[in-house]
RNA sequence: CGGGGCGUGGCGCAGCCUGGUAGCGCGCACCGUUCGGGUCGGUGAGGUCCACGGUUCAAAUCCGUGCGCCCCGACCA
């Protein structure tokens, strides 16, 4: 299929200066992807082979649940956008056109695909029905890193569901569901699918699916049985011993200790058995959220909690309402109060007092403020889930499912006639994948000092067939029969028939990392042999040169 | 948006502080050598030093402006 000497592959002996990733290092340096602008990448001959292999596993997987491939274009009328009221989205690429009519480039397609189903779907007989296609996204992103892990433009397969009601969704998002374990499964990558973040863009329910890996951006919350983005993760804290509260909150001189393990470290009491008080502002209207002293508030949950947008509260606001910032507490807050679930309402614990240099000992919540209880913490490593302990592990989101439920069907008025004639909201589902995320998640979890080592589904070549030996050789000879034959025998190959070294040629080989390498030199042909190396592992076994091909063939099919 | 750093042949870098002939390694071309882990030797090509402006007899180097790129943070009182 190919031969390297007529391959556009430009290998690098060293990464790019400025990368960190090792994604990002390896897939330059084996010549698979090469920079344009912050954020803006050239998919390689090689490179391409590599996305366009996953696509067409995910391609199989959508069309296995009935997906119907489409296209929509990039450029969009800005209308449907404002009418969602995306239009303001910072991300969003805004543009106008030689009339001046403002345009925008898609981020993503749900105003597209809803209008084309609110124009055309009568009836609820036209349901429910799965459309999805690749296209190239637009993201204006404050900063994009890690090579092509994070992207201002990328292809994304993106699959919407419309059903007749949420049940019809239930079943449509399972669908989802399916396809997505089988395809990330088929992809050879490691994978989570956790709990996520609805956003407050509506919708009822989402998931991520999760690659871990160093260079992820995200972080999971995995425990048996369990798994969630720790955006949303929610677990039993671990206890803190808390000494004995007295009949009432005593005061507690602090002079200058304005943080929790200034006060902790001179009461010789753990960071836990302190409450953090977090000062939010909703609406104009101040809140108290506390968590322990050892935990973060979770902006996320918060949010959720709040059902609301906040923002935290300025100094003077603090000051104003509460007492010196660094030495506030609960007791007599003149404001709700948020009380996270993992303080212990009987407990008696060290809060600012409200006043300057003053902490206060022995609060009890039940009895010292009332309070609203929620879950409003980030989860840390310990935490339990059913007896469970929680582990944190980084990833790279590489996919995601979205139930959105009337969001767009309702402003985009995407309605059917149902049995009786009456006018219903289509429910809708969204359903995100990254090739390219992918590939660079591959490369991330299975990379070893030599370079890349792909799993089979997603390889550029099945085989790199390596040759040693000059022009007009017997090895050349052999390797040029090989050629034809693994080919014939249903693998794709990448020949090296460059006259370069062996060093060389092996090195490359592994940095590009293609599962199988055969070796066709003198050291083992005077036996009648080729040799193999499997690049995970790297295995190395001999096959006699009648029948290799086969051989090769069988032992792919047993890869990883 | 805040903070830090960088921009010099294709790639990785030095030179800048202290202004005065633009360097190194790799790669590339050619010749020879070698041929199971980036072999060795020789010859050679290739650079508006990000851009513009300023200072100076003289600017890669100093000053200013702009552009581009990378990293960290975007959060808890």
């Amino acid at each position: 299929m190919t031969r390297l000497t007529n391959l556009f592959l430009p290998t690098e002996r060293e990464p790019p200066g400025d990368a960190e990733a090792i994604s990002h290092k390896l897939m330059v340096r084996a010549g698979l992807i090469r920079q344009v602008g912050s954020g803006l990448w050239s998919w390689l001959p090689a490179g391409w082979r590599v996305h366009e292999r996953i696509v067409q596993i995910v391609r199989e997987e959508m069309n296995r649940i009935g997906g119907q491939e489409m296209l929509m274009p990039v450029l969009h009328p800005a209308e449907p956008w404002r009418r969602t009221g995306r239009y303001e989205i910072d991300e969003l690429f805004k543009l106008k056109d030689r009339r001046g009519a403002d345009m925008v480039l898609a981020m993503t397609h749900e105003e597209i695909i809803t209008g084309h189903v609110a124009a055309a779907v009568r009836s609820y007989r036209d349901l429910p029905m799965i459309l999805y296609h690749f296209q190239v996204k637009e993201r204006d992103e404050p900063r994009p890193r890690a090579g092509v892990l994070r992207t201002r433009e990328f292809i994304m397969k993106d699959a919407y569901s419309f059903d007749r009601d949420s049940e019809g969704l239930e079943v449509s998002y399972q669908k989802h569901v399916e396809a997505y374990d089988r395809m990330f499964d088929r992809l050879g990558l490691e994978w989570y699918r956790v709990e996520a973040d609805v956003g407050m863009m509506g919708g009822i329910g989402a998931h991520e699916y999760m690659a871990p890996c160093a260079a992820g951006e995200n972080e999971v919350a995995l425990a048996p049985g369990y798994a969630a983005n720790v955006e949303v993760a929610s677990a039993q804290a671990q206890p803190v011993p808390l000494p004995p509260a007295p009949a009432a909150p005593e005061e507690v001189h602090t002079p200058g200790m304005t943080t929790i393990n200034a006060v902790a470290t001179a009461l010789e009491l753990p960071p836990g058995a302190l409450l953090k008080a977090f000062p939010v502002v909703v609406d104009d209207e101040m809140r108290l959220v506390i968590v322990r002293g050892d935990h973060r508030v979770n902006e996320i949950k918060l949010q959720v909690a709040l059902g609301a947008d906040f923002r935290g509260a300025r100094p003077d606001e603090v000051s104003n309402r509460l007492g010196p910032p660094g030495f506030i507490g609960p007791v007599g807050a003149q404001m709700p109060i948020l009380l996270d679930a993992a303080i212990e309402p009987g407990g008696g614990y060290v809060t600012g007092a409200n006043r300057p240099d003053l902490h206060l000992r022995g609060v009890v919540p039940s009895r010292d403020f009332p309070f609203e209880a929620v879950d409003v913490r980030s989860v840390v490593a310990g935490d339990t889930v059913a007896g469970g302990a929680i582990r944190l592990e980084p990833a790279i989101e590489v996919g995601n499912l979205f139930k959105l439920g009337t969001r767009y069907s309702d402003p985009l008025r995407a309605a059917y006639l149902d049995q009786d004639g009456a006018e219903q909201p289509i429910w809708m589902g969204s359903y995100g994948f990254g090739p390219a995320r992918s590939a660079a998640a591959a490369v991330e979890q299975y990379a070893d000092e030599q370079g890349i080592s792909w799993p089979r589904s997603m390889a550029p070549f099945d085989v790199e067939l390596v040759v040693l030996g000059k022009e007009g050789s017997e090895e050349r000879a052999l390797a040029e029969q090989l050629y034809v034959e693994l080919q014939q025998a249903g693998l794709d190959v990448l020949y090296d028939d460059r006259d370069a070294g062996p060093g060389e040629k092996f090195a490359d080989a592994e940095l590009l990392g293609c599962p199988v390498r055969l070796t066709v030199g003198r050291r083992s042909l005077g036996a009648g042999e080729i040799e193999i190396q499997i690049r995970r592992g790297r295995g190395s076994r001999t096959v006699p040169v009648d029948g290799a091909a086969a051989a090769v063939a069988e032992l792919w099919r047993e890869l990883p």
